[in-house]
DNA sequence: AGTGTTTATCGTCAGGCAGACGACTATGAT
DNA sequence: ATCATAGTCGTCTGCCTGACGATAAACACT
């Protein structure tokens, strides 16, 4: 059968990108202000249209740099500087998600470590680190006490499957080293879990799990003392990606 | 901005399915004999458009029932007969992934009990449950001894992709039960996880697993001697949708 | 009726891991 | 010198799992 138009109605298909990090010991989203209806003024996920060559991960990684300036690891080369972990995260596909027309968007989860200030084509105002309860209406209001709109379209929705997909996936992954700068130690670690759970976890028994998993992390030789206190080892990520058994996230 | 077809390129949207079921101690996919180039005469994932008005899940749940008669088992109705579970799988978007045109798919998993004869628009000689390792080319060849050709398209990896999904979502969730019929035994969910593993468990510590987790199975008060031996108590699938602790996959 | 086979179910025991928490170490700040 | 802060090492206890013995209740034979 040759290809028929009239099969199957057309639509169009973009990337948004749900980007992670912590900030000031709480787990912060990128989000960009919309200049243009519909939501015009408010503040939405980045993302974009797909283009026409490009596979759906080459888009979401195009989008990310534009937006953020981050590389993606590679996981061929996992020893790159400023490295970013991306992953396909659901795609969305309300008819009338986009008042304008149909659009399916096929969301990305990406987990950066902590970042000098966002750019958004250059303009500063318009793009920001906000914690994600800001983002998701748990606290009410912006950084400046100014209530804060919802997220425009569906983006709430998606901001909440990422960050739950974030939470889910640092029990079982070495997932939360994304989160960290190429070297760090068990405390900055330990910190990411705390951001990410919204929990405080025993400093001594963190330690003797990630210590005492074979491969998660590979001392490198150096101690800091950038946390204050007592020097700590430093460590870079080792090559297991699955953590076996898991890491328990503590009950509410 | 109003809308302007020239800022995108348009996509076809489809749904494919990976449906998975248990049978005869083994993991079989539904799969579709193609009628029509490209791949005409392959097997692969049964799928559609997705319509105009039509959400994704919707589309999904309409393309499983057109092709098995399976209803989608409503969270929010759990009694219902012959339901199964449905959910998004992933997002498959290659700008070659078909050679007619520029496809987008988002594919989704689903797990059914084991079922009659798969129907395909009719023609049953079109449709079959295929053991996966077979579909996936691990075995070589076919149930009568000719050599199979691989899934169309990108199918292998979607279906690898869902078998995966499946293998380790029973690992924390109670999701083996919808392998199963509304009431069934602790030893036909056991043979549930040895099936979709592919390993021995021991029937022991199996019963003292899932009977002891509280809220995932809940007694009938019926016995079935449908599996031989001694009758084995009823169970109904209880509301706890998530095992914590988990159920631990043996090392291969 | 007895014997073997199959499946279900209960119990026991040892090892491993996690939570709770004490103790000690090494730095910078006052 | 003293304190506050953070890191690191141990200990103890309880829970869960894997290994496996033992018993129970059906069916299929002889």
């Amino acid at each position: 059968m040759p290809y028929d138009p009239s099969a199957f109605p057309p639509f169009a298909v973009t990337v948004d990108l749900v980007v992670l990090t912590v900030r000031r010991h709480s787990l912060c989203a990128l989000a960009v202000r919309r200049g243009e209806p519909p939501f015009q003024g408010r503040w939405a996920l980045p993302g974009g249209f797909v283009r026409a060559d490009e596979d759906l991960a080459q888009a979401a990684a195009r989008e990310l740099a534009e937006e953020t300036g981050l590389c993606v690891h590679d996981p061929a080369a996992p020893a790159q500087d400023n490295g970013a972990h991306l992953e396909q995260l659901a795609t969305y596909g309300d008819p009338d998600r986009d008042p304008r027309m149909r659009v399916v968007s096929v969301a990305h989860l990406a987990l950066a470590p902590d970042l000098p200030a966002p750019r958004a084509g250059g303009d500063a105002s318009n793009a920001r680190w906000a914690p994600v309860e800001e983002l998701l209406g748990q606290v009410g209001h912006g950084r400046d006490g100014e209530p804060l709109a919802p997220l425009a379209f569906d983006h709430a929705q998606i901001l909440a499957d990422g960050v739950e997909r974030a939470r889910s996936k640092i029990e079982y992954s070495s997932l939360a080293t994304a989160f960290c700068p190429p070297e760090f130690t068990v405390g900055e670690l330990r910190r990411v879990y705390e951001a990410v759970w919204s929990v405080a976890l025993d400093p001594r028994n963190f330690h003797r799990k990630v210590t005492g998993t074979p491969g998660f992390l590979v001392p490198t030789g150096g101690t800091t003392t950038r946390q204050g206190g007592r020097p700590a080892q430093l460590f870079r990520a080792g090559g297991a990606t699955l953590l076996n058994p898991p890491m328990l996230r503590p009950e509410v």
